[in-house]
DNA sequence: GTCCAGGAAGAAA
DNA sequence: TTTCTTCATGGA
């Protein structure tokens, strides 16, 4: 019998830890999460209570151990519904395969990543802010941006010498001085931006649970873009990464730089040529958006793909 | 020095 | 309605 605190969690058709733990790691220093050799382990909050996880990949599953502390069964539950939420890995992404498969500058995607799952950010709060602190800013000075507001405003789990944060809660934001917050860098309107949207969810003028009920994307992006530093850009992407809704964030410099090098459009003002292009993948418009941000992490020996897809 | 990074808001035209 | 300007820093 396997010890209380390891478990197994299954996916649905194709999955990779590997590819989803590359994206996670790219380039970049996320002080979410902690990228080992072949494992990710991340803090995450369940009913108050502090679990930190960590996770490999088995035969077309995650293998989980609770390194802090043991679960209780209702626990273990949510922290399975967390996981499959993070990873996405309860959807058949076949569908999306088929259509990728029949365009040519994006035939070689289910191959060269395959298994790759649009990796979420389950908690919308940290889904609105951290698009808010990466408006405009190149990733690298956003991830530092953030690292900075975590380590100062998060709580974290210290295991074997090492810290693992989680994103702050709504109310440290909501109560942050300003100048504190501009220290970090941010912009004198991002720290306006983040502490009015701590004071919506403060007040319940938002939550992941309302816009659950929303009858569809546009209701949900509506509600969004009422909040001040809140655009389309930074509402879709909140929603196609918390609530997975099938949407674009138009405008986004890297999805531009990708539909570029792919030669899927010629302009990157050319709105029109996108919206015809990702309205063939109806609902997987997060997905391709995702796999587009996924090209642009490339090393060397890929890049031939690019110019040459025949070659997939 | 200039331009651009996984943009938004307010002013000006 | 569309276009321009500002904001923050850092790397190319």
């Amino acid at each position: 019998m396997m010890p209380s605190n390891t478990f197994f969690l299954p996916a649905v058709s194709h999955f990779s830890f590997g590819e989803c733990r590359w994206f996670l790691y790219r380039d970049y220093d996320d002080c979410l999460h902690k990228v080992l050799p072949g494992a990710l382990r991340k803090a995450v909050v369940i009913d108050g209570e502090s679990f930190l996880l960590h996770l490999e990949g088995r035969d077309n599953g995650l293998a989980v151990n609770v390194l802090n502390r043991s679960p209780r069964e209702g626990q273990k539950i949510k922290l399975r519904q967390y996981l499959q939420d993070w990873f996405d890995m309860e959807r058949d992404i076949r569908p999306f395969y088929k259509l990728l498969s029949v365009d040519d500058a994006l035939r070689y995607m289910p191959v060269r990543y395959h298994g790759l799952r649009l990796v979420g950010i389950p908690d919308l709060f940290e889904a609105l802010a951290w698009s808010i602190i990466g408006q405009q800013i190149n990733l690298s000075f956003a991830y530092k941006i953030k690292r900075r507001l975590v380590e100062r405003f998060g709580e974290s789990i210290s295991y074997r010498g090492d810290q693992y944060f989680l994103f702050p809660r709504v109310e440290k934001i909501a109560d942050a001085s300003p100048a504190e917050l501009k220290a970090m860098l941010l912009s004198v309107r991002k720290v306006d931006y983040l502490i009015g949207l701590a004071k919506a969810f403060m007040t319940s003028a938002i939550s992941k649970a309302k816009l659950q009920l929303l009858p569809n994307h546009e209701a949900r992006r509506n509600t969004l873009t009422m909040i001040k530093g809140v655009g389309e850009w930074t509402a879709n992407y909140a929603l196609m990464k918390c609530l997975r809704d099938p949407c674009v964030p138009y405008g986004d410099a890297g999805l531009i730089k990708a539909l570029l090098v792919h030669n899927l459009i010629n302009d990157k003002r050319d709105r029109e040529g996108m919206e015809r292009l990702f309205s063939k993948f109806s609902e997987w418009k997060g997905y391709l958006v995702f796999y587009l941000w996924r090209s642009l992490s490339v090393s060397s020996d890929e890049l031939s793909v690019f110019k040459d897809p025949s070659r997939c």
